[in-house]
DNA sequence: GGTGGTGAATGCGAAAACGCGTGTATTTGC
DNA sequence: GCAAATACACGCGTTTTCGCATTCACCACC
């Protein structure tokens, strides 16, 4: 008569899947079960909801009704799992935070091993994925951003300005500086229209060595000496084998923020890492500005 | 980690009922399946939703909080549950109206037994329940109302205009009729504040004698000659034994109408229950106009 | 102060759901 | 054109869940 809630919820995955066993995975049951609830749904309907194809479960008009309204089911479900973190006073359990590669690596680090220390029962994930994780979905609870805002529907504290500049190995900067007729082989990140037009001005002879769509392998071969790379200066000084070049000045680049969804915001366990970054990064600000 | 959808059904259940045995009966399973659903997500939620007490399972602040969403995630239950029956265009199945006791007596019964006859696949369950029952939640797919406006967020037919008017049995309309003196006993509805103004205009001796609380025993008292009964005149002109007193003229009352809710609204069963009514209150208008 | 009623906890046997392995169809890659 | 990979269907044995009966606690009423 009334559908079992749960049996709405696979019907979402599996038409977001598209097969029984990925939808399976995500989750965590045996795909036959998948398979059966669906069955099950049908039956008590009356009428198909998937249409069975080789190449997976293919949703009928009736199954992308279900769908669109499980999909708003699933948002009060990620709403009411917010504010369930929002209000649990505990420093216990599990944690999710999520930041850019390079500043876990460099400085995050160390917050993290204190808030190991100091929060045991925390267990901690840490999640480096470079595509921004959305923290209304809870696919992390704090997230470290560099940004010029927050986010939408996100509340979030300045953590520090930033500046970046040219980098270089030792070698390459001296040959550069030494000779200004030295072309500049440039590294540059794959988003970048060109060079800098601040770097142009100073030297007319530069030209693009590398494109890269990673700022750690960009780093990596700076370091071997490829050529120059524009990067934060906190990422240039923490780096060994890394000087800076005074092909430009350097100039402003976006703040870091610490980020929350608001409902999950007053929770314990984020308050307490929250508080150790923004003490951390009090401590360090030069360690970021020029 | 992620909750089950249906543990919070149950929740939400069990903060409405209170009990146990009342979420149970609610929702068609044992009591001690709905005790064990509510363990198991306070163990994974690491915190109580409910206080066991003598009287019943009392809802915490967390309970609440859950419940309050899986309200939102029943919501968009019932809207999917309404659209899937509004495109559903075959003519078997459950199909559930909603009447006046009254309207179903003395009428529907005949549009009833002509749609069973016409579409015997279709398992009908007619409910008469006097208190307005909630389209929008499913209590019934189909209603038919007497009232000035079909109602919020639903679509409407207006069946037919109404008039309603004075009846008696045949012995006490004679007394009333033949002395002018003879004091006029009048049985109303509990509702109602006094005599009807018109009434006391041409007859001046009238006076309360029973207040009932359902119109269906006024008229039965009606029919013993207890009292005068002001009623709709299709009532009054269905029901053997009784005849048309004038003490007052015939005046206009709410006409009849057909809703449901638009989802519901373009199925193929009720389209076909709505469409016999039209017929049905077409070809009999006169039986409900003075 | 005893008694009947309501409601929750617990233990046990039955039933249902689940996971796993096997088989089949179809697509993809060499 | 053949082989590997992918995806679903089906059957079997196990685990889990469920419903029922019993027991206990509390409250109201006589």
């Amino acid at each position: 008569m009334t559908p079992d809630w749960q049996d709405l919820k696979i019907i979402l995955h599996l038409v977001r899947a598209g097969t029984l066993a990925r939808a399976g995975d995500v989750l965590g049951i045996n795909y036959t079960t998948v398979a059966r609830r669906i069955k099950r749904v049908e039956k008590s309907l009356g009428r198909p909801l998937f249409e069975r194809r080789p190449d997976g479960y293919h949703p009928t008009e009736m199954g992308l009704l279900v769908a669109r309204h499980a999909e708003e089911m699933e948002e009060r479900e990620h709403a009411l799992m917010r504010q369930v973190q929002g209000r649990d006073g505990s420093l216990s359990g599990p944690l999710v935070i999520t930041a850019p590669q390079l500043l876990v690596q460099l400085h995050l680090v160390h917050v993290i091993e204190a808030f190991c220390v100091a929060h045991p029962e925390v267990a901690l994930q840490v999640n480096t994925a470079h595509d921004l994780l959305d923290l209304g979905r809870r696919d992390a609870d704090l997230a470290v951003r560099i940004s010029h805002s927050p986010g939408d529907a996100l509340t979030g504290l300045r953590l520090t300005e930033q500046h970046r500049a040219v980098f270089a190995s030792p070698d390459l900067a001296r040959r550069i500086m030494d000779d200004s007729t030295v072309p500049v082989p440039w590294i540059v990140h794959q988003s970048a229209s060109g060079l800098p037009a601040l770097a142009l001005k100073q030297r007319l002879n530069g030209y693009v060595r590398t494109r890269f769509d990673d700022m750690v392998s960009m780093i990596g071969a700076a370091q071997v000496g490829l050529g120059v790379v524009r990067m934060p200066v906190f990422a240039g000084r923490g780096t060994p084998g890394l000087v800076q070049v005074p092909l430009m000045p350097p100039e402003p680049y976006a703040p870091i923020w610490v980020v929350a969804h608001a409902d999950v915001w007053p929770g314990a366990k984020v308050r307490a890492f929250r508080e150790m970054l923004v003490g951390y990064f009090r401590q360090h600000r030069d360690l970021f500005t020029a």
